[in-house]
DNA sequence: AATATTATGTTATAGTATAACATAACATTT
DNA sequence: AAATGTTATGTTATACTATAACATAATATT
């Protein structure tokens, strides 16, 4: 099993993670011979500010901010399109929102911990789970292609807050 | 491991699916002590007319030409939020829809397998998957709640055209 | 019948995403 | 270095999805 879990969820270098995350995705984009360009990578980086997945919309603002000119929607929808089709980031199909993947390349099995009380999430990639659900697709004859799976709950941190209570 | 994979991908005596839903429906509400009204159980009917997932608007349309007066979202979303509250409906986050669970009631895993070609979805529920999910999220300390997972790739019927090409 | 509860009607608007076309930046060739 | 092709961004408009807020109607309870 493969997760940031204790990353997302316990204080640490964040600094690390965001450079680490740039620095793979230039990285990504050199090899597929794609560029990263400012834009792009300006995205990249608020999607890194936290663990905390941004929507679209939020993007726009914050973009707006940092590159002090007014940025139109299109503008970060393509970015993100970029980002997404390279595996840098992910959308959460629940949330409409995305963030920024922090395994990229590796063998995906995209499962996202929803945090629903602080909304952080937190991702996972496992073989056997990737395993087993290509054995229940096949004996339906389904041949799966690609897959989102979104667990929500409490994460250790709101849990134990939870208990306080 | 349980599903309606084969129903949904062959052909069949799909008025029995629906008068069977309409039916476990009504059983529910009673249970529940709530209650079925014509409008709901119009959206849900229209949600069975097949095994493709509707969006709201889509019902809406439908709905609108079924009661022969103009429906306003509201009307359907407020159904829909009450169908899914019972467990009737399902909503897949990824297609912004919704359809109607074949089996309510039951355990859930919430498990869709989503044709990218013909749109038809088949749901399936599974305690190895669901007991495995378990493992791995309180490995992470994660308190799941629940989960939506969406697998994408060809139902049977559409993988063998895919072939013949 | 009066009251409380639940459901629907109605209008307006918030939030998410993309189409279509124009311009600009970059890369490649001559 | 200018010309060309390609890729990226700017710009405007609009489509699609969802909900807030308040009014009315239908149903259940006393």
């Amino acid at each position: 099993m493969l997760t940031n879990a204790r990353l997302a969820h316990q204080p640490h270098d964040h600094v690390r993670c965001i450079n680490a995350a740039i620095a793979r995705a230039h990285e990504i984009c050199e090899q597929a011979n794609v560029r990263m360009t400012a834009t792009r990578e300006a995205i990249l980086r608020l999607l890194w500010q936290s663990h905390q997945p941004l929507g679209a919309y939020q993007l726009q603002q914050q973009l707006s901010k940092v590159a002090d000119k007014p940025i139109a929607p299109p503008t970060v929808y393509r970015a993100i399109d970029f980002l997404l089709e390279l595996g840098l980031v992910h959308r959460i199909p629940s949330l409409n929102a995305f963030f920024g993947c922090p395994f990229p390349n590796s063998d995906h099995s995209n499962i996202f911990m929803i945090c629903e009380q602080c909304k952080t999430v937190a991702e996972m990639a496992d073989n056997q789970v990737n395993s087993l659900i290509e054995t229940l697709t096949e004996k339906s004859k389904f041949k799966l292609q690609s897959k989102t799976i979104e667990l929500f709950g409490l994460c250790p941190n709101c849990d134990a807050g939870e208990n306080d209570e």
